[in-house]
RNA sequence: UCCCCGAUAGCUCAGCGGUAGAGCAACCGGCUGUUAACCGGUGGGUCGCAGGUUCGAAUCCUGCUCGGGGAGCCA
């Protein structure tokens, strides 16, 4: 009985005047002869403990003097108010307790670089800004699943190891399957769809894996990804359902996670106007943007990262981006019936030039478009029969979405780059820790 | 794969042709309200690797290795 027994420093303000134990680890401290401050974290939060010669066994307080950064304690005494304190209310130590001498940690309150930070992952994530931003994402993952259970999507699983490639784009990560082919799973949607045939409303959320030797802020080669997909649902409800969707998770963030946006140095005004309505453009608006802009486009092709940018810094809130070009995207995706050059999509771009944070589309429901639009993609028909079959049986229009997480909480936390998203980041050339 | 930038003490960096430096960390000492505390002292180096130029290379040149930023691909 020891961690039932515990009080944890997120809630010491509810145990003001009382004599508790806080267990944790020693974060920083400072000396001066006579008084020993040691600021504690237990995993809720940060504490400062004020230990006084006399007022602690002389042997404990000897003990203060050799403490070292990360060494874990148990520390005594009773919480009170106190205006100079970080978070208010501090602990005036009647004991404290080694429980192991730590060796000289490697990383110190200084400044390191990113390369030794990431060597040390498995210690960086004690940092008090990546716990911060460790915590904002378990918080938008448990907003996301709240939301979707509560408004009937049921979480189905789906695979990780798979027989063919998703969308026939992207590199993906090849393994020996008992003597078969079988690679790491690229995007749910697939098996979404045959799941919401037959539950109406699901999700999965998992791994996502590409062997993209992708080298910038935004790419990782191993992430996760939450993906509703709903039968009876056209793009227009998708959007809506998206809109309520991310706003939920961002104003919960600010609600539940409001102090560790501050610990980022957020500015939490950027993330308060986050409710719907999102503003809407069309892939052909976006292109006359860009030309407006004075930017070099031509109509047909993709954007680009800069692209992305230059569209969402004209917005305070997300935006859609819809009606892509049929040959920039990917071959499931239904077509505009009054215009076939475009297709029923939309992108969903992050403010602030975080670019595209959800890709949606309504998928086709015809089975003989289906078969002709994977026959122009060369896709091997026998890998899909399956996916086919969901086209022969019922088939209605259907519509979903993907939601990078990593990229969404480094557009809410409002952060650099998004290996600092994911406690233990692959990345290109990265493996360790 | 392509384009830029970098590699010097445990960490972050300065030194850019003439004896290897600072701050932090570590260790020793001081200090009863510190906020990346402060003050004094001590130890700490195959200047990424290989070759070249030079009387002399951490410094200039070439190649390689590793890392960072960006492009493409995408969430």
């Amino acid at each position: 009985m020891w961690l039932l027994q515990s009080v944890r420093i997120a809630d010491i303000r509810e145990h003001d005047g009382e004599e508790v134990t806080i267990k944790g680890w020693l974060y920083n401290k400072r000396s001066s002869g006579g008084i020993h401050f040691l600021i504690i974290r237990d995993g809720t939060g940060f504490m400062q403990a004020v230990a006084v010669r006399g007022e602690i066994p002389d042997d404990q307080f000897e003990l203060c003097n050799n403490l070292t950064q990360e060494s874990s304690i148990l520390v005594t005494g009773r919480i009170r108010a106190d205006k100079r304190a970080a978070g208010g209310f501090e602990m005036s130590a009647t004991g404290v307790e080694l429980v192991q001498l730590a060796e000289e940690y490697p990383i110190t309150l200084k400044e390191h670089g990113v390369d030794f930070l990431l060597d040390h992952r498995h210690l960086w994530i004690r940092n008090p800004r990546q716990h911060a931003a460790l915590l904002v994402r378990d918080e938008v993952i448990s907003a996301a699943e709240d939301w979707l259970r509560s408004n009937g999507f049921v979480k189905i699983d789906a695979p990780i190891l798979t027989p063919a490639a998703c969308e026939g784009t992207t590199t993906l990560f090849e393994t020996d399957y008992f003597g078969e082919k079988a690679y790491l799973s690229q995007s749910g949607q697939l098996y979404n769809e045959a799941a919401c045939m037959a539950f109406g409303k699901v999700y999965c959320y998992g791994p996502t894996f590409r062997a993209e030797k992708s080298k910038t802020r935004r790419h990782l080669i191993e992430f996760w990804m939450i993906e509703p997909e709903m039968a009876y649902a056209t793009q227009e409800d998708n959007m809506v359902i998206q809109e309520e969707f991310l706003s939920y998770i961002v104003q919960r963030c600010l609600a539940k996670r409001r102090q560790e946006l501050i610990t980022l140095e957020r500015d939490l005004s950027k993330l308060e106007c986050i409710v719907p309505p999102f503003p809407r453009l069309s892939y052909d608006e976006a292109v006359e943007l860009l030309h407006e802009e004075g930017k070099e486009f031509e109509w047909g092709d993709d954007f680009g990262a800069p692209d992305e940018a230059t569209i969402s810094m004209k917005y305070d809130k997300p935006v859609f981006v819809t009606g892509y070009p049929t040959k920039v995207k990917a071959f499931y995706m239904q077509p505009d019936p009054d215009r076939p050059e475009i297709v029923k999509c939309s992108d969903l771009l992050a403010p602030e030039g975080y670019g595209e944070i959800i890709g949606s589309s309504e998928r086709i429901h015809d089975l003989d478009l289906l078969a002709a639009r994977m026959r122009e993609h060369n896709l091997p028909e026998e890998a899909y029969g399956w996916y086919l079959d969901l086209r022969r049986y019922g088939s209605v229009p259907h519509s979903g979405f993907g939601l990078g997480i990593e990229r969404t909480v480094a557009w809410i936390t409002g952060s650099e780059h998004v290996r600092e998203m994911i406690p233990f980041p692959r990345l290109i050339n990265r493996i360790y820790p």
